[in-house]
DNA sequence: CACATCATTGGGAGCGCTCCCGAAATCTAA
DNA sequence: TTAGATTTCGGGAGCGCTCCCAATGATGTG
C-alpha cells in the first residue's frame, strides 16, 4: 500500500504513531482530537507520520471511554407499508438525515422494520443496541414501545411525525397535516364543490388522523353537511384509494381528498374504470407532492411538504441534543403549500 | 424502571452481574456467548440477574477485543440519481439486505452518496471508517475507489452489480441485464418491430452498459438492420426518455426498449405530447418492473427482477465471508423474466 | 485410598483509546 | 540571574470486554 493511499492501516495505533514521531501516546491524542496545547512543530511532525501511517482512530476504543460512538440511529418500524406505497418517502427522509449526519461526522445505523412475526425481537434488537449515541423514530405505529424505553433510559430521540403523548416531553419534526389538508379542501370548496368525499390514511399514524381533522374541520367552517358516509377509511396505499373511491361514488361526490398522493392515483384508477371524468365529474386531490403527481393525467393537484427537510431538521435537533447544545424538547413544524395543478379543476386544460 | 422492563440498564456490567450471580466475570462472559464449561445451576442463576438487571454487553468493549463490530456498511453513492428516478430500488435493496443482517445479529450502517462537491469527503469517511466488518456496495460510478480499497485491505465487500473489473477476484451479485434485455428486444421483434430504438441507461454504470448490449445482440441476432441513431444514450432518467423519444420518433422507430421504466414514462409522455399511439404507432418496453408500472396506460411491458433478493443475497454472501463460512469470492446472477403487458402490443384491449 | 482425568471456575493481561495530574520545558519579569 | 508563571508534554489508570492459563472441584480407576 503506497503512503499517499487514503487507505487507512488498521494495524498501526496510537502509541505506534507517537513512537515513530518521537512523542508521546498522549500527545498524538492531541493532535488527533484537534485539542490545544501541542506546540505547532510538534503538531506538524505527528501528523506528516499519521498522513504517511494512514492512520486512523479506533473507533471502538474510542468510545469506550468516552460513552459515545459517533453514530445515531435511524427506526423505521413500518417500512412495508412505507415501502409499497410511497418508495419515494423513505429514501427522502434518510437522505436529508444524512446530509446532516455527514457534515458532522456521524454515521447512521439503520433499522428497518420486519415482518410482523419479527416485531418483538425487531423492537428487543434495536432498544438492546447501545452503539448509538441518539435515535430517529419515522412512522412508527401508535403502540410502539420506543418511546416510552427512550424517555426511560434517557436516550436521546427524535420523532419524525407528531406524537400522540407527551408531547411537550418530546422532539419532534412535522408538518401541519391539519391545516394542510384543511387548505386543500377549502380549496375544493372555493371552487363551488359541495359533496367532498375522502379517503384516509392509516389512522395509527398521527399523520392520517390530522389530515383527517383538517378535512372535518374544512368542512364544518364551509357550513358544509358532515356526513360521515363521506369518509372512507384507508391506510395510504393504493388500493385503498381504489377501493375507498368507488364507496365515495356510490354516494355521489363530486370531490375527493385522497389522504396520499398513492392513495390518489388509487382513485383516479377506479374513476377511470367507471367513466368518471377528472376534474369535470369528480376532482381529486391528494397529499405528498411526489414527483410523479406531475406525471400523470390531468396532473395532481396536492400538498407539498419538504421531506428532506424533515429528515435534516430531525438530525440537526438529535444532534444538538446529543452534543449538549440544547436540553430542553424541541418541537419543529414545517410549512407545506397547496400545489394547484389540473386534477381539483381549478385550471383548464 | 421495572426489573420486567426490556429496558438495558446501560451502567451495569460484566463484573455487576457476576458479584450479584456470586461467580466470576468470566462465567457470566461465558454465559453471555452461549459457550460451554458452565454448569447448568450456574447458567440459570447467571441469567437470571442478567434478565433482572436488564444487562447488554457493551458492544465498545466487545468490539475492541474480538475486532468484530457485527456491524456492516452499505454503499449507496449515487443517491440523488438512484433516488429522484426510481425511489424504489434502492430501499427495496435496503430491505433486502436488513432482512437477512436483521436474522443474523448483525447491524447496518449507511452511507448514502453526498453532493459532487462532498464526493471526496465521501470516500474518505467510508473508507476510514473502521466500524464495519464488510461492506455491500450498490450502484457505484465505475471510477469509485471503494473496489481498490477494499481489495488492498482485504475487507470483505459484495457488489450489488457486476463490476467491470477483476471480476474473478470480486464477490458481487447481479442479474444478466445482457440476456434480459435480449430477451424483451427480441420479444418486440418477434411482435413484428422492425425499426427498434432504445434510451440507453448510465453508461458509467455497468447495469446500463450490459442492458444496451443485449440490445445490440438482440438486433444483430434478428438480422436487423444496426443503426447508431437509433440509440439514444440517457442515464435511467424520466427526462432522458423524454428527450430520447423525441430524437427516436424524428428517426422513424416503430419501437423503443428503455433502459428502465422511468425512462420508459419520460417516453410514454413524449409519445403523448407528439399524438404518437402505443403501443399501435411505436411499441414502448421498460425494464424494472416498478409497482406503477401496471399502473400507468397501457400498462408497461417489462423486465422484472428481483431487487429484494439481490439484497438478501448480497448480505448473505457477505456475512458469510465475514464468518469465514466462505474464502472465495462469489458470484451470483438472479433469474429475471419478461412481464408482458399492454405496452408492447402483444395484448389488445 | 491414592492418583490421574476431566469439567468447571477464577483472575490476569491486554485490546486502543481518553483523561487526569504531575513533570519538564519555556517564557516573563524584577 | 533567578523565582515564578505559563505552556507543553508524558505516563498511569481505567473504560468493559475476551482470551488464556492456572486453580479448583468432581469423578473415575487400579
Amino acid at each position: 500500500m503506497s503512503p499517499q493511499s487514503i487507505s487507512p492501516n488498521r494495524s498501526v495505533n496510537l502509541e505506534d504513531i507517537a513512537a515513530k514521531a518521537g512523542v508521546s501516546r498522549s500527545t498524538v491524542s492531541r493532535v488527533v482530537n484537534n485539542e490545544p496545547h501541542v506546540s505547532a512543530k510538534t503538531r506538524e511532525r505527528v501528523l506528516a507520520v499519521i498522513r504517511q501511517e494512514g492512520y486512523t482512530p479506533n473507533p471502538a476504543a474510542r468510545a469506550l471511554v468516552t460513552q459515545r460512538t459517533q453514530v445515531i440511529g435511524v427506526v423505521i418500524p413500518q417500512v412495508p407499508i412505507v415501502l409499497f406505497e410511497d418508495a419515494y418517502y423513505f429514501p427522502m427522509l434518510l437522505q436529508g438525515i444524512s446530509r446532516v449526519t455527514h457534515a458532522r461526522d456521524y454515521a447512521m445505523l439503520l433499522w428497518l422494520g420486519q415482518s410482523e412475526e419479527e416485531e418483538r425481537r425487531y423492537y428487543q434488537r434495536v432498544i438492546s443496541n447501545r452503539l448509538m449515541d441518539g435515535v430517529i423514530i419515522a412512522s412508527a405505529a401508535a403502540d410502539n414501545p420506543f418511546i416510552d424505553h427512550f424517555l426511560e433510559t434517557n436516550t436521546p430521540f427524535v420523532l419524525v411525525e407528531r406524537p400522540d403523548r407527551y408531547q411537550d416531553q418530546i422532539s419532534y419534526v412535522t408538518i401541519d397535516n391539519e391545516s394542510a389538508a384543511y387548505d386543500v379542501v377549502t380549496h375544493l370548496v372555493t371552487l363551488g364543490r359541495h359533496r367532498i368525499g375522502t379517503v384516509t390514511g392509516n389512522l395509527t399514524i398521527m399523520d392520517g388522523v390530522d389530515r383527517l381533522a383538517g378535512y372535518r374541520r374544512a368542512l364544518s367552517d364551509s357550513g358544509l353537511l358532515m356526513d360521515e358516509a363521506l369518509i372512507a377509511e384507508g391506510d395510504f396505499t393504493y388500493r385503498a384509494g381504489y377501493q375507498g373511491a368507488f364507496r365515495l361514488l356510490d354516494q355521489g361526490v363530486d370531490a375527493i381528498f385522497a389522504a396520499s398522493d398513492i392513495t390518489a392515483r388509487g382513485v383516479f384508477q377506479a374513476l377511470q374504470e367507471r367513466q368518471v371524468q377528472v376534474p369535470d365529474d369528480v376532482a381529486v386531490v391528494g397529499f405528498d407532492d411526489l414527483p410523479t403527481a406531475v406525471h400523470i393525467s390531468p396532473s395532481l393537484t396536492t400538498v407539498h411538504h419538504p421531506i428532506e427537510q424533515k429528515g435534516a431538521d430531525a438530525a440537526t435537533i438529535l444532534l444538538d441534543q446529543i452534543m449538549g447544545k440544547v436540553t430542553t424538547p424541541q418541537q419543529r413544524i414545517l410549512p407545506t403549500h397547496l400545489v394547484i395543478r389540473k386534477s381539483c379543476g381549478a385550471m383548464t386544460g
